[in-house]
DNA sequence: TGTGTAAATTGACACTGTGTAAAGTAGGGC
DNA sequence: GCCCTACTTTACACAGTGTCAATTTACACA
């Protein structure tokens, strides 16, 4: 993790998200944290103002080093709706697992705590923006069920792309990462495209 | 609610449901429900283990006054698959909102503590049950899509019969709850019915 | 009328984790 | 030498859960 060099801040961060990962991440308290990140647990609240918000940061954080952007961004590259559809719920659905540690734990604060309420409210109007762009495209190829407005398509392809879905088919279900995909994709077009 | 001559156990899960529907549910702490319960907070622990096991304890007790399991009786009387499926996601889905309120607060416990989780996990195999039934009378008809079998059937229809499903159309999404079972009804049937 | 017992109360306390406050220290820049 | 910033140390407030022991209330039974 070379750690040194860093600034504190973002040794903190790199902390925070390791504590995150850890285990079953319940052991990020703020100490477990800062004793991480080699610093004292006030210095923690000298960068954040709360654990929320440090929770928060961390989302930011991991979205940045893993890049969530450019994997994102070759959906919109695809030629029509189909494949569009396609690379986006792959995209989205793999880098699921990644942030999946740590929104577990800022959906718990979220119940709480506003702040990261909004913050998650913010990814999840991310993804909606998204899935509203692949029901686009396929609206655009004519693609789309007759039966559906674009508004309610969207509702229904963000059901199946949530977190909420990928927990439930992973871990209640029981699919492995390959097969919650796929399962996913099949659902999205027989509930979108065109019989 | 005629809390007279109740007993002192039925007193505190009465009163814990009624702390669990009032406001956001952020006011049910053991000394709420003792309050409302016109016990002492003490007589809360001679009752139940904990906290964790008071709010599974409200659980069973709401299913019961509502008679979940009559709720349900209904769709098990159909005569096909599909009115099958249709009659099971709308008595699901209609006692989703009766027990939201317990289960939000239930499953913020299950993340730190195993019977919480054990209990939930119990209700979501009463529920798959349900989902299974329903598939396996659309495979009796000869109604369901020929490219799935009856266990990954089941898993897509949980996914949509889920309790984080409806939460997530009728909050994100901000759907009524009749608009909530139209688009869980179109996606089951879309998703699992043959063509 | 008294006695035993079960249920509940009272008040105190331990523990965990977050968050705050204040005084002190180490190191760099000038 | 001085100041400034970042960080440390120690201490404490506070909420909420859970525990303990001594006491009270109320009812049943003789």
């Amino acid at each position: 993790m070379s750690e040194v060099r860093m600034s504190t801040r973002e040794r903190i961060l790199a902390s925070a998200h390791s504590a995150l990962l850890d285990g079953d991440g319940l052991s990020a308290r703020m100490s477990d944290i800062a004793r991480l990140a080699g610093v004292s647990r006030q210095a923690l609240y000298l960068h954040f103002e709360s654990r929320s918000a440090l929770l928060v940061a961390t989302t930011r954080y991991v979205d940045e080093i893993e890049d969530v952007n450019s994997r994102l961004a070759a959906s919109r590259a695809a030629t029509n709706g189909r494949e569009r559809l396609n690379l986006f719920i792959t995209a989205w659905g793999n880098y699921i697992p990644v942030i999946h540690p740590i929104a577990r734990v800022l959906l718990a604060a979220a119940e709480t705590d506003a702040a990261a309420a909004e913050a998650w409210a913010d990814r999840a109007a991310a993804v909606r923006q998204g899935c509203a762009a692949a029901v686009a495209a396929l609206a655009r190829d004519g693609d789309l069920a007759p039966d559906l407005n674009e508004r309610s398509a969207t509702d229904q392809l963000c059901v199946l792309q949530s977190y909420r879905t990928w927990e439930q088919l992973r871990f209640e279900a029981g699919l492995d990462q390959r097969a919650y995909l796929d399962v996913v994709i099949r659902m999205a077009h027989r509930v979108l495209i065109r019989d």
